[in-house]
RNA sequence: GGAGAAAUGGCAGAGUGGUCGAAUGCGGCAGUCUUGAAAACUGUUGAGGGUCACACCUCCGGGGGUUCGAAUCCCUCUUUCUCCGCCA
């Protein structure tokens, strides 16, 4: 959510930066600063009337106190009308106040400056680009028939159990992806990030808190009987940990990665693009979070990016970096860098990573707060990475990995598969 | 799931209708003392709105109510603890 100072002071800079998402935020921003004056106004108002209310209070209270019932209750009268007033202020300061907030979770995030212009995922920048395409036998399947052939992820036996989007894995399948699982993670904790586990299933204001609700709230799974949501990223429990604190600043920066599984209800898109792997209602994800001091947050969104490279370099799958257009950046994101692998038996490019400095969107619903030098409370900065989503760098694997002979597994994997082979 | 108890500042813990944003202790910060540190002593120390700055307003788990006045009374929700039941 972005701040009202901010949108009082700089109304124009941030008219003119979220253009680059084909928003015309003008009306809905306007809106906002006169909804925050009438709010001032009432606020102001009631504030008086509270005032008085109270002065006269405490006089009734010594008047009774020095048994001049009479003068009191002459003074009670006065406050009858003082009441009136101020429930009709507070009922319409809750009214001004729900009105503005319904409207400041509309406003995405202002995009970075380096954000380039762009409708669609065409118009992403790519910036990076590394590993070698390899050269396939011919015949060279895609992962869903490879799949299928050396019998390790059965997408027919999920439709049965839960349905389309829910892939069983088996054998060295199963043992793949969990050896992926504890290859990225014991990355993460090598490079500082310390290791959590955390609910699959979220309240109603964690969802709120990191942006998911109410942008996305047919995205998630909701289960009605509690009013909980399935988590679709491990970024909304792992960075609700945070909401309604004041960090201290010597805590800086403050790093967790998870892992877990995420839920995805992908209402309405089927099709090829979505064949196999490559999209899934329920998936397995490593996840990054980091919170930082705003003058230090895009160093860490670098430093984040160079991390990844390194996983990728090691697995020696060839990968490229995007930066997110205007038109594809998230809605809570202010510069994403998305990580896709060449996935050579589609001919395409999967993405497999994603990460995202969200400035102080998010600590701004969260309340994530830290104090500065002099002592005042500021919003610190968070951003997440994912590191990696496992479906799609297994396919990734898969594909780019086939040999006549079966599937090699990537050095780095072997130790933790305890096999060097699919075959 | 049933019965009972509780929820107060970073933590512990007073406060049961009026001057309580809240005693006290611990912790934190600053200072005195010390070569330095510890101890001791002194001061300071919640958040938000509002203001140039004050004033002023709100917040004692959440929401609602009673009252001139609520941390204190009532209703409700949530959470925690104890006992019972059930059960990985």
């Amino acid at each position: 959510m972005l701040q009202l100072q901010a949108i009082r002071e700089q109304k124009d800079e941030i008219i003119i930066a979220l253009k680059k998402r084909n928003v015309d935020a003008t009306p809905l921003l306007e809106n906002v600063i006169s909804l925050d004056d009438k709010r001032r106004d009432v606020q102001t108002k009631l504030d008086n009337t509270l005032a008085e209310s109270n002065k006269l209070s405490k006089e009734i209270g010594m008047l009774f106190k020095s048994g001049k019932a009479n003068e009191a209750t002459i003074l009670k009268e006065r406050t009858v009308t003082l009441k009136e007033d101020s429930r009709t202020f507070q009922e319409e300061l809750n009214t001004v106040a729900e009105e503005l907030q319904a409207l400041l979770y509309q406003i995405p995030n202002v995009p970075h400056p380096s954000v380039p212009a762009g409708n669609t995922d065409e118009d992403n920048e790519e910036i990076f680009r590394e590993g070698d395409i390899p050269k396939l036998v011919d015949g060279a399947l895609p992962h869903w028939e490879l799949a299928k052939k050396y019998d390790i992820i059965d997408f027919e036996l999920g439709v049965k159990i839960a349905g389309a989007g829910f892939p069983v894995y088996k054998g060295k399948g199963a043992r793949l992806q969990r050896a992926l699982i504890a290859y990225f993670l014991d990355k993460n904790t090598a490079a500082g990030y310390q290791e959590i586990q955390v609910p699959h299933l979220v309240n109603e204001i964690s969802g709120y808190g990191t942006g998911q609700l109410p942008d996305k709230e047919g995205q998630m799974y909701h289960v009605t009987e509690d009013d909980l949501y399935l988590i679709p990223t491990a970024e909304i429990p792992i960075t609700n940990i945070f909401r309604d604190t004041i960090v201290n600043q010597k805590d800086f920066p403050i790093t967790y990665t998870g892992y877990t599984p995420c839920f995805r209800r992908e209402a309405g898109s089927y099709g090829a693009h979505v064949r196999g792997l490559n999209r899934l209602h329920q998936f397995d994800k490593v996840e990054l979070v980091r919170v930082e001091h705003p003058d230090n947050s895009y160093a860490a969104l670098d430093g984040m990016v160079e991390h990844i490279k390194g996983i990728l370099r090691e697995l020696k799958l060839p990968y490229r970096i995007l930066r997110l257009c205007g038109g594809d950046l998230g809605f809570t994101s202010a510069l994403t860098f998305d990580f896709e692998v060449f996935s050579t038996a589609q001919d395409r490019w999967l993405e497999i990573s994603s990460a995202s400095n969200f400035e102080a969107y998010q600590t701004n619903r969260l309340k994530l707060r830290f104090k500065d030098e002099n002592g005042k409370s500021q919003l610190a900065h968070t951003l997440n990475g994912s590191s990696l989503a496992l479906p799609r760098v297994l396919a990734g694997i898969l594909e780019n990995y086939q040999t006549e002979n079966g599937i090699k597994i990537p050095e780095a994997l072997v130790p933790y598969c305890g096999f060097d082979i699919i075959d």
